[in-house]
DNA sequence: GTCTATAGGGTGATAGAC
DNA sequence: GTCTATCACCCTATAGAC
């Protein structure tokens, strides 16, 4: 199963095939992606994507997992490894890293979204990926309403803080095309602005929900 | 190729055939749905889907095309109505309309980002679509940049703006299975949720960008 | 206009030689 | 482990009867 050899300077067969997987299917999804398409990215013989990983679907789930990992990991990481840091000095980190992490990987956002739309991961337990979640709500959210949600804030819902902070992180990347194609921004001055939103999303964030005005909006709906 | 009745009590089956591909396009994208399931969903024969569009391609264009307007119609028709109104007046407007339009279509935010992720519009000058979204371009981001780009904001570049107004509307839609397993929370308070931001994103977008903080920050940079 | 039948090519997966 | 050849099925599209 695992062909790791001792002095690995040349990459794997396998590891051709998932990093050819990975690319393709990352980009275009599971169903736009052909199974030809793959071994040709590899440079290999379409029979080995079969031979090392039995069909398209456990190919695809492995890939899928790796970018679950990918996605979520940065924020499990930052927030365990800093649990003395103040929460805002933890959401600084946070979003420092996620925004390297996505400029890195730009097609991530629309996979995960891609994913989680046609219902493909969450739901079983015995997943490891499962707990991995369950893990990062625990850690995050905790810190989210005990931190967060003080003051007037107790009555605006957790959904509408995480939406937000990971909106104004992770949709620009989703929607880089239409945006860059709206505004005439070219790639490279799309990346500088990207990295400029490392230093501006902390203050937005703060300034949106130290605003005692959400609090009267709020009550007058009930 | 126009098949309209004097009285068209039932839908045609153009229209069977248009509403049916429209449901599977729209959730499922272009690859994943098969002609065989629009006709299935149409409860018509597979050859008729032919006969009225030519081919699943063209079918799927005309689908788009219905989305995309739906998607920045309601922003188009909603600036040009009220030019009379202030800036802030219109943008409540707006965003009150938009998200009625995602409530009452869910998949629309996923499906305009997947078709603009895979570059299957834009571009054609020729395209009456590429009009609309000129117009809108100019109609509205004008606006912003007169209206919302004072003072400090000077600094601020419009992508900034822009990014954040339709990460604020749309992201919740497009992440929606997202939050809702992540947080927990059912169909029916979601809805009731985005509702609720009606009345919050206005506000927090005037928060944001009312932040002289950013100014500091920017100006650090250079 | 609507159906059945089928063409024609693509697609995932495998058998078997080397 | 890697290749060629091929199977069996699926998919879009069309021909032709009614």
């Amino acid at each position: 199963m695992c062909a790791k050899k001792n002095l690995p300077i040349d990459i794997s067969t396998e590891e051709k095939i998932k990093a050819a997987a990975k690319k393709l299917f990352t980009q275009k999804g599971f169903s736009a992606t052909k199974t030809r398409d793959i071994a040709e990215e590899a440079g290999i013989n379409l029979a080995l994507l079969n031979y090392y990983f039995r069909s398209k679907q456990k190919l695809f789930e492995i890939v899928m997992r790796e970018n679950v990992i990918l996605f979520i990991g940065g924020m499990i990481d930052s927030i365990k490894n800093n649990q003395h840091l103040t929460f805002e000095k933890k959401l600084e980190i946070l979003i420092d890293r996620y925004i390297d992490t996505l400029l890195a990987n730009p097609d991530l956002p629309f996979f995960i979204l891609s994913v989680s739309h046609s219902g493909h991961f969450g739901g079983d337990e015995k997943d490891p990926l499962f707990n991995s979640m369950k893990e990062l709500r625990t850690a995050f959210f905790k810190d989210i309403v005990e931190n967060i949600q003080s003051g007037h804030l107790k009555e605006i819902h957790p959904l509408h803080i995480i939406s937000n902070m990971m909106s104004l992180i992770v949709f620009p990347f989703a929607a880089a095309n239409l945006l860059k194609a709206r505004t005439g921004v070219s790639q490279k001055e799309f990346e500088k602005l990207m990295l400029e939103r490392k230093k501006l999303i902390p203050v937005w964030l703060k300034a949106m929900f130290a605003n005692p005005q959400e609090l009267k909006i709020i009550k007058k709906k009930k």
